[in-house]
DNA sequence: CGCTGACATCAGCATGCGCTGATACTATCG
DNA sequence: CGATAGTATCAGCGCATGCTGATGTCAGCG
């Protein structure tokens, strides 16, 4: 339910500044000026942040002439928000019928 | 669609070992010993982590003797799952629309 | 062409945090 | 009552990683 893959994204995730530009790509495709304006981190900072994002999967690079637009991939996220779902359900079924290991 | 708290909750699940704790838990209720065997890491290490894990709301403690059992907290996770399938449907709308900044 | 602005890369520093060993506490058993 | 087993707590160490400043590259514009 829960695949290794999952552990890598979530570490990715695990970071405000990271989650920060998640939440604001969802709503609209942003370059990294945008981002430096709408954080106020360094530029420095956010291309390294955007660089684990991008080779995680999380986002994807639009080359604009001397601008890069970031946008979010849906499926990544999707993936591991099931995953989780999963889990959730499996433990609620472990809590309804109370399956335990004895000691 | 993302609350402040969904971060803790991602740092903590951020680290292989709590998520492996997380996937044990979720099949069946285990107190520490079963956890110290499964997963082969040191009982002191362990109950590190079972206290973040129990901090963050993601697991409860059940005394029984001189036992501990852990039981995995649905609600948390589903939280969560639904805050990143929030994010990735708010990111698929974006996506189909082509929403984006202009430079 | 030079210049500027957008973006990436790299090395260094500093903080966070996961792991460990030592220790203490409690419950059960002989 | 010791003795032991299950568990929690704490201080310390070491590594991972996020932040920064300096630098490089490329595109557009005068």
């Amino acid at each position: 339910m829960l695949m290794s893959a999952d552990t890598d994204v979530i570490r990715v995730l695990a970071d405000p500044l990271r989650l920060r530009i998640i939440t604001l790509l969802a709503r609209e495709t942003l370059c990294t000026t945008h981002l430096v304006a709408e954080t106020g981190a360094r530029q420095t900072n956010l291309s390294n942040h955007l660089r684990v994002l991008r080779e995680a999967g999380l986002v994807e690079t639009e080359p604009c002439g001397r601008f890069t637009y970031y946008r979010l991939r849906p499926e990544t996220l999707e993936g591991l928000a099931g995953s989780l779902a999963g889990l959730a359900a499996t433990a609620r079924e472990t809590a309804a019928t109370d399956r335990r290991r004895a000691c």
